[in-house]
DNA sequence: GCCGTTTTCGGCCCGACTGTTTTCAGTCG
């Protein structure tokens, strides 16, 4: 049976559900949906549970009936659902595409596809600029210039895909290319290797005596979809996922240099050039050069490599410490570095707990247990539930009653792993709606009696600055609340941050003791790394914390590590870097 | 199409906001 990924079933059901919700077809849409967000989160593979246990051990994941099924087993067998191929055939518009528009849902896609034959962003586009759109009924000029600035953002977005869809595709390219016999070395570098939360395209570095192989193995592998070139050192293609790829062969002892050159920023890159030419030297792919004989003026020609197989020993050369790929954004670190003085960034293994986690109890896919166990096989130590809270009707969010009974809940599983004497604890929070006004979603008595308060904005993004900023800074005084989660509230490349005084948030943090959260889900990535500078410049604490709402989510954490060292954070910074008791004593 | 500390049939998804509308449809979280 052929390898599928839980993500292509995902999207096969996410479409079934817009296909229907466009014909209008009631509660199916909702069905669909569910079961495609449980699929993406969940840690084991469809097809190794359907060769295991059939359609009854599909039918064991929530929300998954004799029905879908069945859908899924004809995925397995075949590739392809009949029922999807159907429904996109009765309308045949790019869902994918469309939807990422702002503002444009199912009904108004079904209109546009009826009325104008729309079918792409292409078609949407052409429609606006020419009037079209605004004389239909229902929409007006408003509408049509909102779906004009919604496409604008779409293309301003350049194509750059989410560090976190790219990282598992650039894992498996790596292993794949690692695997072969004649690759000596191999990284990835570029902007992947910075960990920028966006990626245009995948620069990967090899070292190889025998190149030929290693370029028809690249330019042959089952995501390749276009070769772009195929030469003796360099070939590019692009790829499924949506991006290209490059691979250069470089020699072992331009490594370093290479690596250096090609991981950038070029910002970066271009400081350390003139850093290289004030020592009279000269820095390039190839390595890091010393004129002969001294003169370095008019020298052309006679120069000798003194540095390039590592990027270690060119930093070294310059005279400077080894500066992370995660801060080579040239905003002050090359200076740090000259002077010693860079700070020792928090590691990829340094985190004991997760202080952000929604469960089955509103939208998150697994019960409390399940997250547990799974924060658990991931090495932590504890993790915070915090479910959301009434406000946040479409999540079923928790009011007074229910959270409390969730608490007991969490004692349950507590005592459970007490029984089978796990290390692990479980404690007990919430991610409290902010209102209108700064106030939360539940009475203080109850905060009072949470682990942890996370409080957060849902509603309301487009008040005015100072609206906004206050009503933050209000709900920050509020002393049961212990971290603001995700502060801006930005989607990356679909939604911009609400409109909100930073600096002053920062201040409020510092002066009530509130931590800033570093929520780690790739499309959020919020503080930004800027923020991130401030807050540790402020000493103000950090969480970094997964977002989670299926097993499989908790991964990502790695994600905000990544964006907490872009921000210079170090281990100290992030209070879940701490064993729990220490942890508790650093918020209120 | 799924599901059952209210249920095996009849419920599921509520409230705010926007833009198009003189009372509402569609989207989003």
């Amino acid at each position: 049976m052929r390898e599928i990924a839980n993500q292509d079933i995902a999207r096969i059901l996410t479409e079934i559900a817009e296909y229907l919700a466009m014909a209008d077809v009631p509660f199916k849409p909702r069905a669909y949906e569910r079961v495609a967000q449980v699929v993406a989160g969940l840690e084991d593979n469809l097809g190794g549970i359907y060769q295991a246990g059939g359609l009854k051990a599909l039918m064991q994941i929530p929300g998954v009936g004799a029905s879908i099924a069945e859908k899924i087993e004809e995925y397995i067998k075949t590739g392809k659902v009949k029922y999807h191929e159907e429904l996109k055939r009765k309308a045949p518009v790019n869902l994918a595409e469309l939807t990422i528009v702002e503002g444009l849902g199912p009904k108004l896609i079904r209109k546009l596809y009826e009325k104008l034959g729309i079918r792409n962003l292409g078609d949407l586009e052409k429609a606006a600029k020419t009037g079209k759109i605004s004389k239909l009924p229902g929409f007006g000029k408003k509408s049509e210039e909102n779906i004009l600035k919604g496409i604008e953002f779409v293309k301003q977005s350049g194509g750059r895909k989410l560090l976190g869809y790219i990282m598992p595709e650039v894992r498996k390219i790596e292993e794949a290319l690692g695997k072969l016999k004649d690759v000596d070395k191999l990284t990835v570098a570029g902007s992947v290797r910075r960990r920028k939360e966006t990626i245009g395209d995948i620069d990967i570095l090899v070292v190889s005596d025998k190149p030929a192989p290693v370029m028809d193995y690249f330019v042959k592998m089952p995501q390749v979809v276009r070769v772009y070139a195929r030469g003796a050192t360099k070939s590019s293609v692009h790829i499924t996922a949506g991006l290209d790829v490059d691979i250069r062969v470089v020699p072992k002892e331009s490594y370093g240099a290479a690596l250096n050159y090609f991981t950038g920023s070029k910002d970066h890159n271009v400081a350390l050039r003139r850093i290289a030419m004030d020592k009279g030297l000269k820095l390039n792919e190839y390595g890091l050069f010393s004129a002969k004989g001294g003169s370095a003026s008019g020298g052309r020609g006679k120069w000798h490599q003194i540095a390039g197989k590592t990027e270690e020993e060119i930093y070294k050369a310059l005279g400077m410490d080894y500066i992370e790929p995660e801060m080579r954004e040239n905003t002050g670190e090359i200076e740090l570095a000259r002077e010693g003085k860079l700070p020792k960034l928090i590691g990829y293994d340094n985190l004991e707990g997760d202080l952000q986690i929604q469960t089955d109890w509103t939208d998150g896919s697994a019960s409390i247990e399940d997250m547990a166990r799974a924060a658990m096989s991931r090495g932590l130590k504890y993790i915070a539930i915090t479910d959301h809270t009434k406000r946040l009707a479409m999540t079923h969010g928790l009011d007074e009653k229910r959270i409390l009974k969730q608490m007991t809940e969490i004692d349950r599983v507590n005592k459970k792993f007490q029984v089978s004497s796990f290390k692990f604890r479980v404690l007990k929070g919430s991610e409290c709606d902010i209102l209108r006004d700064g106030s939360l979603d539940l009475p203080d008595k109850i905060l009072a009696r949470l682990d942890v308060v996370g409080a957060s904005v849902h509603s309301l993004f487009n008040l005015s600055r100072k609206d906004q900023t206050e009503r933050i800074r209000r709900a920050m005084m509020n002393p049961n609340v212990d971290i603001l989660f995700h502060p801006t509230g930005r989607i990356i490349e679909r939604r911009p941050a609400y409109d909100v005084d930073m600096d002053e948030l920062i201040a409020a943090a510092k002066k009530t003791g509130t931590i800033m959260e570093i929520d780690a889900f790739p499309d959020r990535l919020d503080l930004k790394d800027e923020h991130i500078k401030k807050c540790v410049a402020a000493g103000v604490k950090l969480a970094i914390d997964s977002d989670a709402h299926a097993p499989q989510h908790l991964d990502v954490l790695e994600y905000g590590i990544a964006q907490a060292r872009r921000g210079w954070a170090e281990k100290k910074d992030v209070i879940n870097t701490q064993p729990l008791d220490k942890m508790l004593k650093l918020i209120k």
